[in-house]
DNA sequence: ATCTGTTATCTGTGATCACACATAGCAGAC
DNA sequence: GTCTGCTATGTGTGATCACAGATAACAGAT
């Protein structure tokens, strides 16, 4: 019987310390921008579910052809970030109640075990971060006048921040295309306006988590953030703007 | 302030009926049919990881022009299920221990998650179809020369059967993409042998699951599927064929 | 014989074009 | 005024081409 051991990566290079030496170069493709660009406008809110794109508006609108914007958006497609319509339309994807709650299902699965996992593995490096995003978020609040859109951003980074801590790259990827999904919903949410910022009580979760992470205590960690999603999840559906 | 309800669906045909009366007409793309290939290769297990692809080869191998390949690749490429190198090279993702680790892990959590709920909400032609995979397996386990092929077949048709009847498709789409991940390396596990089949221990805890589905009782069934996840991945990893 | 630099071929990327389908706008009939 | 059918426009799909970078084969030097 033949070797059956998988097939190794390439060689390296003769001398290893040249590739730390010399930043290496990053060739990214023109889909590669789309593609990152249109998660940004997912991500951050800024288009809402239901709205259209066509292909040649968006390749028009960043100055290329047809051609990278397909590969992006069938990108996206495959995520569930867009939807492609049978009538080959694409567009955000709407968010019913159902799908809503499946999704946070399924965040508080994911997420909390990121959470849990962190505690574990976060180094030094890791809680800092994590300690400055919480300082932001909760300092936004404070202000006379909280920016919905800044609190929602350091609550984003905060979040992030938390699960690259756990170190397990494709658990991340999951989570930020679970994210990419609600984007568009959250962005509803911040419009709300700012007494959701200061009425809401994320910033407990929040402190909760980070007391928890600083003791390494997983299951406490996981609890926090579990009552962070369940919480700010109540709050949309209380709203009653979800169709269905 | 405007209204901030979410666009609605398009309208239906005037008579609701005639829609049911004919099926509908499904024009699927070649870049469709192509990513449903390369998919059934993936999940069938029959690409080992690190083979490479060329576009060009693949629209030669399927009939078409490049295009069609490129939209379907780069859609598997956002799954995880193919990667691209810096190079622009595709092949299949290695698997290395840690990567095999972490999709353990995660699978644990999603895959628990749609047991559980599957316990809540199968119906009876859903516990008839899992009920029907189990017995297949079985039997083929029972059988003087077992087809490792065919048992990794029914073992699949099994979980995914329960996976459906959890009625989360979300969910079931991420469950389906993590199977195309290992599905590479589920080939070098058949591969091993009728000895697989027979003296692993899957069977013993695909009828503790049914049983306990039968009882809807949803921790038990989580835990039924968790072993059955750990144990087979504790024999691909103790064979020692894993890269890192 | 081994290594290095060159060249030829191949591969992915992106632009452009042709085609089929979908949609919207408009005119005519009732 | 409302409905039906046609027409014009727009859209996604897929093929083809040009180009830059990568890979591999090869020749010359040491």
């Amino acid at each position: 019987m033949e070797d059956k051991s998988l097939p190794e990566d390439p060689a390296q290079a003769l001398d290893p310390t040249l590739g730390d030496r010399m930043g290496k170069i990053v060739r990214l493709t023109l889909a590669d921008t789309v593609y990152r660009d249109l998660k940004e406008l997912l991500l951050a809110g800024r288009a809402a579910p239901g709205e259209r794109f066509t292909l040649r508006g968006l390749a028009a609108a960043i100055g290329t052809s047809a051609m990278p914007v397909r590969e992006a958006v069938s990108r996206l497609a495959a995520e569930n970030a867009l939807e492609v319509l049978p009538n080959r339309a694409v567009r955000v994807p709407l968010m019913s109640r159902a799908r809503f709650i499946e999704l946070r299902l399924i965040r508080s699965s994911l997420e909390g075990l990121a959470a849990e996992t962190a505690a574990l593995n976060a180094d030094a490096s890791d809680l800092a971060e994590i300690n400055r995003c919480e300082r932001l978020f909760a300092a936004e609040r404070e202000k006379p006048r909280p920016d919905g859109a800044a609190a929602m951003h350091f609550n984003k980074d905060l979040h992030f921040a938390l699960y690259r801590a756990a170190r397990m790259p494709i658990l991340f990827g999951m989570i930020e295309s679970l994210w990419l999904q609600i984007g568009p919903v959250l962005n509803l949410d911040f419009q709300a306006g700012p007494e959701r910022v200061r009425g809401g009580e994320a910033h407990i979760h929040h402190a909760a988590l980070v007391e928890a992470l600083h003791r390494r205590d997983g299951p406490a960690v996981r609890q926090a953030l579990l009552a962070d999603i369940w919480h700010a999840g109540d709050f949309i559906l209380s709203r009653g703007i979800l169709p269905d």
